[in-house]
DNA sequence: TTAAATGCGGTCTTTTTAGACCGCATTTAT
DNA sequence: ATAAATGCGGTCTAAAAAGACCGCATTTAA
């Protein structure tokens, strides 16, 4: 089971993600395309919904064309 | 199933972390004793046989004493 | 005002991680 | 030489991620 601390922390991620897309003015299905992650998948994520694996860190980061480091500095 | 590709960042990532294990002078049952992750697990995850979670991520970065972001700038 | 695009939640199966524990060969320290 | 510590591989179960697909309400654009 995931602790709340766990759980706030994958929301606080998933906003990064989402600002980090935004920002890049790309839509869901945009990335999803860019990166072979179903698009109800990403929203899952930027939603905090799910504890994503290194791949799919590795994945995102490639499609949001942003660093590894920077999509994990999401820290306040 | 995981590429080839995924298997070598995950290899690159393990040794990152053996090396800031081993500069810190920890052993694997100290960095367990310190997030509650198994000694075994943590050697699994050096040796690039783990897609690991986030939250494992995030406790490992914990015990490791290190940042995220510095925790995942393994790049080459 | 219609049609297209978008965000997002749900479902189902397969694969994998998490988590806990054991054992042992090798290394290190006494 | 002996004992303790260490790295690491394997096992087993339960929980969760991955992956693929569907549908729909709301937003945006033609």
């Amino acid at each position: 089971m995931l602790s709340s601390a766990d759980k706030k922390n994958l929301k606080r991620f998933g906003e990064h993600v989402a600002s980090i897309r935004r920002k890049k003015k790309l839509s869901l299905r945009q990335v999803s395309y860019a990166c072979d992650i179903d698009n109800s998948k990403i929203s899952k994520i930027e939603k905090g919904r799910v504890n994503v694996t290194l791949t799919t860190l590795l994945q995102l980061a490639e499609a949001l064309e942003v660093s590894l480091p920077e999509l994990m500095d999401y820290t306040l």
